[in-house]
DNA sequence: GCTAGCCCATGACATTTGTCATCGAAAGAC
DNA sequence: GTCTTTCGATGACAAATGTCATGGGCTAGC
């Protein structure tokens, strides 16, 4: 029998895919978190085989879920379900110690066959994501590009996001500058959108 | 035995609701489309009792496809199931003859018994929804100006939008200003963010 | 020790944006 | 028939933004 964590805000989903993974006669959901921090918690208590995750929660997110849980209970296989499947999110994932990567546009079979993959050591990735992740390549921005484009998402005035990121307004037109620059875009706010496309913010 | 029809674009979303809605003696779910299209001629063949659809699908988004099937079946009562719950968008749902409109953070009982609610002619929206859907008003925008807001969303330049909506520069500058006004923002994009948070656009 | 890359800053410049006043045409309300 | 609202446009001005050159401090690699 294989013990399953399962985490999404949404309770419906969650609910449901519950229902789902309990038709399969080898698979158990032993605990339901609808955040992060109830993941990481309910893991520590119940230890179980597999976390199923979410990539966006409210709180702390999937990755950095999967991140602390590969840390800290190595025995417990993690992956992650999304409605959003962008390149940058699968590879900071499998760089956070993720074994499954799923959309949520798969059947439920899948879902489940999955999650025997990787209970036994296997991994599985989508593979038109893999794909994608491939053919991207790596995100171009520097840290602090990548944090200054993030503050600019908001639509916030450069006084603003200078105040925000402790830096001087120059400084992050200097940033932003730059960050057009490396996406191709005519100015931030489509560099915004191009940098969340590929998951890179 | 209430006949149901689901509409989902995420497989595992739909597979999962389906698995849940089975567990009811009383329901059934009679038939699963992806797209709104085969939303429609699968209840223009089958004429289920209740139609449980999603709010984004791609082609054909939920509100159309009730509008659609209110028009034609009026015997299929329709209900939304939405991940983004905004004012707007109940409002558009409510405007287009649905009966129930749940987001995807209530349990699975509720949505149970909603269904069946609104089988018996009854009709329900999630309280929270409602009670913001009540405080935040109407879109202050006129259709103008959300077309323009809708273009400058992608974070083209005025020249860009100009062409597209087939309008001069100063146009849509002005059309922008107001907007900004209207939404009380400091700018064009964070205008964009509020007028898509309120479902305005 | 040199070099490269990132971090942070300043100043100058051209361009884009936001705002406002003003105008005319068309449509709907009273 | 007049009033109001919306749509569309122009011109002008101030403010924000995008770009570039330049410089210094820091760290990591060779």
């Amino acid at each position: 029998m294989i013990r399953i964590l399962l985490a999404d805000d949404e309770h419906l989903i969650r609910g449901a895919m519950a229902a789902l993974l309990a038709l399969e006669d080898d698979l158990e959901v032993v605990a339901q978190a609808a955040t992060g921090e109830q993941a990481l918690s309910m893991a520590r208590a119940l230890r179980p085989d597999v976390a199923v995750i979410d990539l966006q929660m409210p709180g702390v997110d999937g990755v950095s879920v999967a991140r602390t849980l590969t840390d800290e209970l190595p025995g417990c296989r993690t992956m992650i379900v999304t409605s959003h499947g962008r390149p940058g999110h699968l590879k900071r994932a499998l760089a956070a110690g993720v074994r499954g990567f799923l959309p949520k546009t798969v059947s439920a079979d899948v879902l489940a066959t999955v999650v025997r993959t990787i209970h036994s050591g296997g991994r599985y990735v989508d593979p038109q994501l893999a794909a994608e992740a491939i053919s991207a390549g790596d995100s171009p921005l520097t840290p602090r590009e990548a944090d200054v484009l993030e503050l600019a998402a908001e639509g916030a005035p450069v006084e603003e996001i200078a105040r925000r990121a402790a830096l001087s307004p120059g400084t992050v037109r200097n940033y932003l500058s730059s960050a057009v620059g490396k996406t191709g875009a005519a100015n931030r706010h489509e560099a915004v959108r191009i940098a969340r496309g590929q998951g890179w913010i």
